[in-house]
DNA sequence: TCATTGATTTCA
DNA sequence: GAAATCAATGAT
């Protein structure tokens, strides 16, 4: 699908809602990349997964505002980055309004299984921390007016946060139809 | 199954 | 300052 036939989400009010109600909507949507040549790709979010406030042990910004976890904070609709395993960045989109710590991973793409792969492929690392998808035009969010079938199941690779947390059906999937 | 790898956080 | 931690990947 050509990026010209997907329209741009550039409403900030899709963002600031829940981060478990945004992050199953995004999967289905096409997460939009300008290079730095011009060229612009669209890629279908295939898997996310919702990080929740202070008190969900698995999201980083439970211990607290720190300047790695500071842009949680602000309302949604800006980028998350972050490094992990001294090699791989995460790409997250915060949610929720102001004060309100949520994140949604996107864990996997259209032609890139996994969290470090996508980043990578797409050359994200930390100068796109803050973001902000509804005015950047190196990354945004477009609707791509699918219906999505959607799976959900535990997170992934969060078992430090205790078994409560860890058991949360806070991963999205799209399903093939 | 295991080594890689370095920013962030925690402890002093 | 120094040491431990870690939401993953690719090679074995």
């Amino acid at each position: 699908m050509a990026a010209t036939d997907l329209i741009r989400l550039s409403d900030p009010d899709f963002f600031t809602r829940d981060v478990l109600t945004v992050a199953p909507e995004l999967t289905g949507k096409y997460l939009v990349r300008q290079y730095a040549d011009g060229h612009v790709q669209a890629y279908l979010i295939i898997e996310t997964e919702a990080y929740r406030g202070e008190e969900d042990k698995a999201c980083h910004a439970s211990k607290g505002c720190t300047p790695r976890t500071q842009v949680m904070y602000e309302p949604g609709g800006v980028v998350y980055m972050y490094l992990i395993y001294g090699m791989y960045w995460m790409l997250n989109i915060v949610t929720g309004p102001a004060s309100q710590p949520q994140a949604v991973l996107i864990r996997a793409i259209e032609g890139a299984n996994g969290p470090g792969k996508l980043t990578r492929t797409l050359m994200l690392d930390r100068s796109f921390y803050g973001e902000n998808l509804c005015t950047s035009d190196r990354i945004w969010i477009a609707d791509a007016g699918l219906n999505p079938n959607i799976k959900t199941s535990p997170r992934i690779g969060i078992d430090y946060a205790g078994e409560f947390w860890a058991n949360q059906p806070w991963r999205f999937i799209l399903q093939p139809h």
